[in-house]
DNA sequence: TTGACACATTCCCATATGGGTATATGTTTG
DNA sequence: CAAACATATACCCATATGGGAATGTGTCAA
């Protein structure tokens, strides 16, 4: 097998910088493929095909207006993201803390170390 | 160029669900190799090229005990997921208020309908 | 030292990717 | 109607993927 879709869902999405940039624009509110390829710097075509994924995964809707078509942000499928990633947010909590024992430990031995005066 | 790769970042590490497995099942504590592979029912290779995924964009520590290895999560690359998704959190919180507008409207609508005697 | 054990790495392969470029579809204007 | 504009799709291609299977590396036991 090889790699998921990113079609998947909204972790594999979202994975790609230039959708998350897409996103992020889309944030201030609806724009037409044209803003994003200006936004981005990207080519038209990129632009829309990443548009497609954020829409086959349901991240944005779409609206005809006349010959362009405004994309908006729909941030529904990120609550699956944010709520897995958020049940590590006391591990990662804790792991500051180990770290500052750590530090706590290097300095003491340091301190140890220059009054035996070096290694 | 093709898709970034899995080892860029967290983004791209977790958008696999393997991964995510396996971090859920290291939340608990530090596990050997083969630990994962019965937990997953997945071959030891194959977890063993996870854990170095992981291991590359900093998601999981190592340690030696004997023949074996010890892996324990470090949460500290999900910071940066929780931080951009957690950008949303208004958005689809919005989302849903406007979902309960038109939920509103749509049982008025329908109450008319019903006053109108149907369709 | 040999064998068993735990894990990592290598090779093979079907597959989807994302960018580039060209072209199709659809809409507005003249 | 044709021309211009906005967007979507199709095609080509180098690349990394993740699983399967085989093998390499290192550690413990006899």
């Amino acid at each position: 097998m090889a790699r998921a879709a990113t079609t998947t869902d909204a972790f594999n999405a979202v994975a790609e910088p230039r959708r998350r940039e897409i996103l992020d624009a889309l944030a201030g509110g609806e724009l037409a493929v044209g803003d994003l390829t200006e936004l981005l710097g990207l080519a038209q075509p990129q632009v829309s095909k990443h548009l497609r994924v954020l829409r086959e995964v349901g991240l944005v809707d779409v609206r005809d207006d006349g010959r362009r078509r405004l994309y908006r942000v729909n941030a529904a499928p990120l609550r699956e993201v944010h709520a897995w990633v958020g049940r590590y947010e006391r591990l990662w909590n804790e792991r500051f803390d180990l770290m500052d024992d750590v530090l706590d430990e290097l300095t003491e031995t340091e301190a140890e170390t220059e009054t035996r005066g070096g290694d």
